[in-house]
DNA sequence: TTGCCACTTTGATCTGGGTCAAAGATTAAA
DNA sequence: TTTAATCTTTGACCCAGATCAAAGTGGCAA
């Protein structure tokens, strides 16, 4: 029985990486059984960079998790002003079970695959393999962790805190993604424009621009043009978050 | 079998209010099933005002619900800058099934009691009541775009809209409570300090008393005594949030 | 009823980051 | 290779909210 599905499991994951929900210790034969029916009803689609994937109202037809690329999660005020409130990943989720309207805006700032399940027949898994359900738990349960630490550098931290912040977590992620520690000497393309990370740290674009040229004319980062950024010294990088220790952050 | 069950529900729900968790449109029978094996691993606790109920870093043996008052879940930053990250009613979760160690401090703001229920007993029930675990990953979904709305407050809010964004968001909940709309004239106690408030909004607490008798200077709302308000006018307050129409904000 | 303590208000001043403006850089299209 | 469009940097100035300081308020314990 586990030789038979064993493969399924291989199958279904090269297939489409992380989908649909970040994996995590449960017994091979459990997720194999999820992963099939899953399979059923899941699709992929691609968008082009700044195209939108979700408009906040539209009916949501979909869920599913990123399989590459990086999307933004936002809300905008009638006047303009907008607030980044995630950043997708590959591995993260897309869309509510249980809800019907789109709340936030999905945005894709690279170009970005999503592996799709729609909606109302992943509700109905949901119900049937309680495994599916207790993952979903967990992840949201972690993204509402997330979000609360990421309270915190929206309502007290420094424009230059807020800029180390946000380096260091797009450095942790990336390096999960490829399992390499942080370290010095780290690199990484930050996907996002200033204007971007002005939305996701609460600041204005200049403020950002003129941060991170005060952290590379301070030897903490290197650039290599506009987006590429290299972590000279991690240490230092952690001291200039504010935060206490080597940053017990999720996400 | 429904009769037999039945009355266990009413005892069980008068007994601790709302505990385990935000009650929904379940069907009679399984929630009753639920709750008579919660009702085994459950007991009460009081902490008078101002008392720690967990501190960050603290083992979790318990996971539970707020039955009356209202405690605030809060990070601290080394050098004394605090930032609230959520405001715990009647009927909120507390505590984080799957995890050991706190990683917010939770404080009672009033006197206030929980239902509690020690962790590992209540997380092998997740795993055997898929119903539980249903309503968990809802509330947990709701908290999480309750905290993403926040976001957009703690960003991209000057601080008057701020303050009516808060006032607005008692006043609402405290109306749930009650089972009643909000309208104008609607009067309540604000169950925190001026300095519980600028935690919770990113300010300070000169900032908020400003604010507060701004509003009220501009008849939006009254106050009797420090801490008791009535909202004159509540299509006027909900202007003030910012916010674009009668507020989809959850929590 | 007095005194204390915690909370709140109010005033004066300062400053981090916003705003406005203009000039580079980079890429892509024509 | 020029033109255009988008993104980024840099400079000058300003203001919302922080900071510092002091006075006001109310509840309650002795």
């Amino acid at each position: 029985m586990y030789q038979t599905v064993k493969p399924k499991i291989d199958s279904v994951q090269s297939d489409c990486g992380v989908c649909p929900i970040k994996r995590r210790a449960v017994c091979a034969y459990c997720e194999a059984q999820d992963l099939a029916e899953l399979e059923k009803i899941k699709s992929y689609k691609t968008y082009a960079p700044g195209e939108m994937i979700i408009w906040t109202g539209d009916d949501m037809r979909f869920v599913g998790s990123i399989v590459s690329g990086v999307a933004s999660l936002s809300q905008t005020m009638e006047d303009g002003r907008r607030q980044m409130v995630g950043l997708l990943l590959p591995s993260d989720f897309v869309g509510r079970p249980g809800r019907a309207k789109a709340v936030f805006d999905v945005e894709a700032a690279t170009e970005v695959t999503i592996c799709r399940f729609d909606r109302k027949p992943f509700e109905k898994l949901l119900v049937k393999l309680p495994h599916l359900s207790g993952r979903m738990l967990e992840m949201s349960l972690d993204e509402l962790d997330a979000a609360r630490e990421w309270m915190l550098v929206l309502g007290r931290k420094n424009a230059r805190e807020k800029i180390a912040s946000l380096l260091s977590i797009i450095a942790r992620r990336e390096g999960e993604l490829h399992k390499k520690p942080l370290l010095d000497g780290a690199e990484f393309d930050i996907k996002l424009t200033r204007e971007a990370m002005a939305d996701y740290l609460g600041l204005t674009l200049e403020t950002v621009s003129r941060q991170i040229n005060a952290l590379k004319k301070d030897g903490v980062i290197s650039l290599q043009g506009k987006r590429h950024v290299k972590i000279c010294d991690c240490a230092r990088l952690m001291m200039e978050t504010g935060d206490d220790d080597d940053g017990g952050m999720v996400i």
